[in-house]
DNA sequence: AACTGTGAAATTATTCACAGCT
DNA sequence: AGCTGTGAATAATTTCACAGTT
């Protein structure tokens, strides 16, 4: 049933699923619709949904609770999932306290530092553990998404820690491109690249 | 001088200059060397650096301060930016404390929030401006970089100030999918979707 | 009439493999 | 010998355009 999605496309399907909450109300949306909503092309669209299987009523659109669910299952987001956070600094700490993730059935449930400051102090209900403690306790609650929002020394280490102890997707905000085996899954939010993106944007749209 | 460069290659090349001044005291690094400190194929970063040029010189490889400098300047990274925030939550002070911009070039010179606890307060060296101020402070300071971290709800309204005001390129951290002219470059970067990306990957990968 | 699903074309991006320079 | 630069091949992704369904 779950068929060969172009990386791609998985994002985009995070975003109709976005757009079809905020369209409560409504029974069916055209590939049209959800065009205007996402500005992705109609075209797209209707490709996108069909890698996953045939929902759409010619004439009418898609039917808008049947796409949710399927969406959810295909994302894997019908699911719960437990998360770790490495580094609780000033991002670490907008990450715990960012209150989009657990509506999308993502949990931060242990939060770990190295600064001795940090360890011990309670937020947003969690109690910020010493590094020292990360591998057992990760491996103890069965943990499979990691965050990382450490300095760029030391993030390397922290990802081989989680690694070891079963972690199987890393969402990595250090500044570096860690190693990771090919059976774990690696994103990079790198904001000084992102910027410089947007740099390079700006001098060309000079020329 | 500065031709087509395919867009998924910006951001290598961004990567390729963080190595290059991290192996600091060679002359002369291959595109092998490169390949290796970045995990891109070797036959990748030679196609990338033909993009803006010829660099290398067959036998020893690419001369590093010379790519280097190639490098910042196809990014526009030579120059400084600087870059206003709109929004100093959580996510927004952690941004404020990121040390890493400035080195790149990148200097947040204002920042604004709606918040009246937060308005007045000075972090970072910057005092937080009330978000009547953003579009005149924009013009005025004539600044062509935004970052948005403000919720959902208002980010719109806050892109379209800066739009108004000058602004050229965005960064944006909420979780909405701005409309914007063809003439601003709009990154977003969507903390709930790269979770899903990763969903989705461990989902697929017990297949 | 409205809209989907999809072959086929077009575009974009990556990899191969090797001729040619130093 | 070592390494670049690049045509050509391949792969991935997007767009076109329309036959077919409701």
């Amino acid at each position: 049933m779950i068929n060969k999605i172009p990386q791609a496309a998985v994002p985009r399907l995070s975003l109709y699923y976005r757009v079809l909450v905020e369209s409560r109300g409504k029974d069916y949306v055209s590939s049209d619709e959800l065009s205007k909503l996402t500005n992705f092309t109609a075209a797209q669209v209707r490709r996108d949904l069909t890698y996953f299987g045939q929902f759409g009523t010619p004439g009418k659109g898609y039917e808008v609770e049947a796409l949710k669910k399927a969406i959810l299952s295909i994302l894997g987001t019908d699911k719960n999932w437990d998360v770790v956070l490495a580094g609780v600094g000033n991002l670490g700490t907008a990450l715990l306290s960012y209150k989009g993730f657990e509506k999308q059935g993502f949990k931060i449930i242990c939060a770990f530092d190295n600064d001795l400051r940090r360890v011990g102090k309670t937020l947003e209900g969690i109690k910020i553990q010493d590094i020292s403690e990360l591998g057992n306790t990760v491996k103890e609650r069965n943990i499979s998404i990691g965050i990382v929002a450490t300095p760029g020394e030391g993030a390397q280490e922290v990802i081989n820690i989680l690694i070891k102890s079963g972690v199987k997707a890393i969402l990595n905000f250090a500044p570096i491109r860690p190693q990771v085996p090919p059976s774990v899954g690696l994103l990079n939010i790198d904001l000084s690249i992102e910027l410089e993106r947007l740099a390079y944007f700006l001098t060309k749209s000079k020329s």
